[in-house]
DNA sequence: AAGCGTTCATAATCTATGTGATATACGAGC
DNA sequence: GCTCGTATATCACATAGATTATGAACGCTT
């Protein structure tokens, strides 16, 4: 654990007002909020299933998710966090972990006592609302998962995921030219939209090959984000950004 | 809409007490709670996608669900909701609704008005607590469902949801001898499911030859409980309930 | 009691995706 | 510059589940 740069508060800041409008006093609240830092590698686990966290985190670089895996070890990621997310929020009022999460590269992440993540809330209780509604959009894009998974043909499933961490990535400025980093293994994306390896490989080739990505090492570009979007059938509705964010 | 008699608070308190702990004050303000009653026949919209609520609403009696539609008309149904549940408890928060919420059976429902909840909640902040990890349950259950459809065959994918659904009425009081009303038709527990209603169909004579369920008209029986969990590899870790509800 | 809509059941055929195996490319450390 | 581990790419083959259709059973409504 290291000492403690600004830099933490302000990207969650940048997050939280990417979804809910802060006052000036609300900001200065938050930018007083003791963050301890931390750097992990890549795959390492940051909490575990049936743990009781009293802190929680939020990621300050690179990618993380939340998976849970079947008896025959089948794992199914369930959600990807970026850079200013808070994986687990829910343990603030969830005693119990019902998750494993772990980071999928190397990541900068920062804890945040619960205490003073509760005594910020009560003292601001538009705070309150703002985590309260943060939680609720990592709902929706649960939703939005299940439908994408649930209906979708492997083809627009992963053109849609694609496009969500596109434009969530944009909300806090990491996407530049259309290109962006993106940190996962074809095995990650395809335990996040429930296939297999194999298959993800024959799609995303045939993404290539119609000119919807193009990547080179970790970093991918959209040539055209509005063919992605009509092959992922994508409407940001479900992400709940402030107006000014929307797409 | 017709009078408010005292049951209906009732019902929310026992669905609250489930998975948190009520003081008698807060009891009491929950049970002064003004809930406006309304009748819906099967398949009536609730909220639709783009609405903007001013209020909640509490499912009372009969069975309902979530959904959205892809742009070719498949349905994925996100959430089953059985009587205590609030399907729209997020509206509190985002103001802008994306999904369709509709019953599937005839429904008794009841209406709260965002204001007086918001009242209440500043008035009791374990109050606000209880709706919020109301809402992080019903957010636990999505990241279960994207298991159970992303990683589970069909087989146990169905035995889960039933283990899902016994289990959640149980806390009510609605299962007798194992047996409970599954007011829900084969096509819509496919799309639950992620599936067709003619492959819904082969599995439950499956489920119902190994005698993991029987049923007559809506009503479910549940021979060994036992042999169904395993069958669908349930743990109801991520249903969150109290301890002393927890099996 | 005839007619209509909905749900459940069943069959034949087809296909998107899984399985398992192997080869190749890439990067990190020695 | 070699060695090992991990990620990507391919291939041949298998199959769970989709698709499309149709008939029977069961209420409702007229």
């Amino acid at each position: 654990m290291n000492a403690l740069p600004a830099s933490a508060n302000q990207i969650m800041i940048r997050k939280l007002e990417s979804i809910v409008t802060l006052s000036e006093e609300e900001k200065q609240a938050l930018l007083a909020l003791p963050i301890t830092l931390m750097d992990v590698k890549s795959n390492h686990d940051i909490v575990r299933t049936g743990e009781q966290p009293t802190q929680c985190c939020l990621i300050l670089e690179g990618f993380a998710c939340v998976y849970k895996l079947t008896t025959e070890g089948k794992r199914q990621i369930m959600a990807l966090y970026v850079p200013g997310d808070l994986p687990d929020l829910q343990s603030l009022h969830l005693q119990v972990v019902d998750v494993d999460i772990a980071s999928i590269s190397p990541c900068k992440l920062g804890f945040i006592q619960h205490q003073d993540l509760r005594d910020i809330c009560e003292r601001y209780p538009r705070l309150t609302a703002a985590f309260w509604r943060e939680t609720l959009v990592q709902a929706s894009i649960f939703r939005e998962w299940l439908l994408n998974i649930g209906q979708r043909e492997a083809y627009s499933r992963i053109a849609h995921l694609i496009c969500e961490i596109m434009l969530r990535l944009q909300t806090i400025g990491l996407v530049k030219d259309n290109t962006f980093d993106m940190p996962t293994t074809q095995s990650e994306l395809a335990d996040a939209t429930g296939m297999t390896q194999v298959h993800m490989n024959r799609v995303l080739q045939a993404l290539r090959a119609d000119g919807l990505i193009s990547s080179a090492k970790t970093k991918l570009t959209i040539p055209s984000w509005e063919k992605l979007k009509l092959a992922g059938e994508f409407d940001p509705l479900y992400l709940h950004l402030s107006p000014s964010r929307a797409v």
